[in-house]
This record gives structure tokens, sequence and C-alpha cells, in this order.
DNA sequence: GCTGCTTTTTGATAAATGTCAAAAGTTTAA
DNA sequence: TTAAACTTTTGACATTTATCAAAAAGCAGC
């Protein structure tokens, strides 16, 4: 939890009391590898923050599992499009490690809303700063080739490749596994 | 003005109180066809909101112009890496028609933000939205062949078609004018 | 250290898309 | 209205990436 707190207060400031409100909120939750966070079909209802370990999600596309993102230490983690629309989730979430997360729900995290400003500008921030990622994301997926990719991965997140199949990175990458081996030999 | 209340009012109830604020604060602009809202390199100070016309957004790729988004009636509009981090944007905005917009700065909503909590919640509800508007294009564009691509914008987002340049649409979708011209010529 | 299972690499070939150059079509403005 | 400028299409060919199949490498449990 104090994890959480620390984290957060990169983000933005919080008063004790909003701090305390989080504290109360938030639930312990644990899991093992291979576990599923939540499965397609399934609505998203809650926001975690993950203390310790990976996780990754992944959707089905002709019997193929299409793995779109990771996530790992201090990231805040659920099924964006289901989380706000209230919709099925399309996605599964599965854990590549045993992990720690924090979780609340979406109703109780509206009510903190209500309650508190500072959280809501805390969750405002937050947004910010996942949706300049997932924009950078996004540019490099479009306009860069396949082996370019790979190296900006190295670059920037080499923490993936130390811990997660390569095969759960071709699909992250939009590249098919052969392709990614062989870029990953002329290294 | 009157359509820029209307259209917030989708996102989130607003008392007069902050209406009125927002009437106050939110400055008309008009701009003619090909004139810059920015240029790559300065930093994008303000958030738009285009109540008329379209623009695109488009950066140099090896001398190339690679157009990834575009805007129309009822969009807000910004750098948003530039308006978010303060940093140099690496964009050029531009319009692709004569456009009337409503601007407001960075610093003035932050004012708006501390002065009233409704009008936080109502830009962390339209980050949300735009979170999941890019989500679905970022999955597009890494899991789905050029033809898809084209048929979803055919018939998701019509109006783009009839509104922009081929050449535009063509590295808006991440795919070069001859590869787009052959798969039109097929349909 | 072996056995069976999973992951990664390699090879051959096919499919999708890009590039360059030129032709055809459209729009603009004197 | 017509020449100039810009946009879109077409053709030939090159490059990138995918697919299918099989071999090699890595790893958990005995």
């Amino acid at each position: 939890m104090q994890n959480l707190l620390t984290h957060i207060k990169n983000y933005s400031p919080l008063s004790n009391e909003a701090q305390h409100a989080l504290q109360d909120y938030f639930e312990k939750k644990t899991f093992s590898k291979n576990e599923y966070l939540l499965t397609q079909g399934q609505v998203c209802r809650n926001l975690y923050f993950l203390e310790k370990g990976a996780l990754r999600g992944f959707y089905d596309l002709d019997g193929k599992e299409i793995t779109h993102w990771f996530g790992f230490e201090n990231d805040f983690v659920t099924s964006f499009h289901s989380f706000i629309t209230g919709e099925a989730a399309v996605e599964n979430i599965q854990f590549i490690e045993g992990s720690i997360l924090w979780m609340i729900s979406k109703e109780t995290l509206n009510n903190l809303f209500n309650q508190h400003h500072e959280i809501e500008r805390l969750v405002r921030i937050v947004y910010e700063k996942y949706y300049i990622r997932l924009e950078e994301r996004f540019v490099n997926a479009q306009f860069k080739a396949a082996s370019e990719r790979y190296e900006n991965l190295l670059l920037h997140t080499p923490h993936i490749i130390e811990r997660v199949p390569l095969g759960y990175i071709a699909s992250y990458l939009g590249i098919s596994q052969e392709t990614l081996s062989r870029i990953r030999s002329k290294f």
C-alpha cells in the first residue's frame, strides 16, 4: 500500500484525508502465474494497481492470442474500454508472474471523486499520462518498421524482453514470432 | 459557443456557474484553409474546441508528411503531448477547411479546475473517451490489414473520405497512397 | 542425466505492401 | 477557357513480412 501512495503522489499531491480514504478503500489481492484477472465477455468494474508482478492483456483473433499490452510494477491496470463504458470486455487479462495488486471498484472510486476533488484530479492526470503513452505506441505501430519497433523496445522498455516470452512480445509488436526471431538474430 | 456548451453537457452535467465561467474564458478564433494552428517546435499551451471546419495533425518523416489524426466539428483539439508535458510539439496542426474554434489556455483551464470541480470532472471524462478512441485506432493500426483499415474507415468515419484528400488519408491509415488507390479500385 | 513438453530458430515459399516513374484526371485562377 | 498546378491512378518491380513445416534449443519433473 505504501508503494501505491508513494507512486500516486508523484502524479499529484494528496491531503491526509484523501490518502486515508484511498487506504480504506483499496483492497489487496494476490494471484499466481497464469491466473486470470479478467476474461473476455466479463465487465471490468474495477481498477487495479500492480504492486508486484507482471500481466498481459490479450484477445483472440482467428484462434490466435494477440497480446496487445503488458502491465508491470506501478502500473494502473484495467480493461479500459470495459471499465469506462461498462460494456463486456473483448480482452483477457492474465498474470505472467505471481503478482500483488490493489483493487478499487468503479463505484467506490466515483464516490471518492465526489468526496475528494483531489482524487478526481489525480485520476485526470493519470489519464493524461496514459494517453500520451498510448499515443507514442500508436505512432510506433503505424509508422515504424518491425525492426525499428524492436529496437525501440530494447531501448525504452528492456524489462519487457527480460520478463516476457517471445511469443507474447511478437504480437505486442504486431509481428509474427518468426519475424521477431529473425530480427533478433541480426543483433 | 452554444455548440460547445451543448456538446460538453453530453459528457457531464454542468452548473450555471461553471457554464458561465467557461463562456467567459473560451475565446473565439477563425482560420482559413491551409493556415497553421501550430507548427513543429512550438509548445502548445492551449486547448481548442472545433466548432466548424476540419484540420489535421502531421509530422515530418524523412521529408514526407505523415498525417496521423484529423479533427472535425465538436472535437477537442490540441497537440496532446506538448499540451500535457509542456515540451515542444513534434507535430504540425493545419486547417483542411476554413474553421471556427474556441480556445482556452492551459493556465486558465487549471484555474477553472480549482474553482469548479465539475469542470475538472468534465475533462477527466473527455480524456476517458479520447483514450478509448485512441485505443481502438491503435488496435486497428497494429493488427488489421490495410484493406480492413480502409473498410473500417468507410464504415465508421465516412466523413473523412468525403472531406480529406486521399494523400492525407493514406498516411492516416498507415499505408502508401498507391496502395490506398489500389484498395479503393476494388470496391 | 534422461524424457517429454514448450519455446525459439531456421528454411522455403507466398502474400502484402512499398517505391519510383509516368499517365490520367481534377481543380484553380489568370 | 485554358495553362499550370495539384491529386489520383496505373504499371513494373523491390522489399518486407507472413505462413507453414520442421529442426534445434531450453526447461521441468523424474
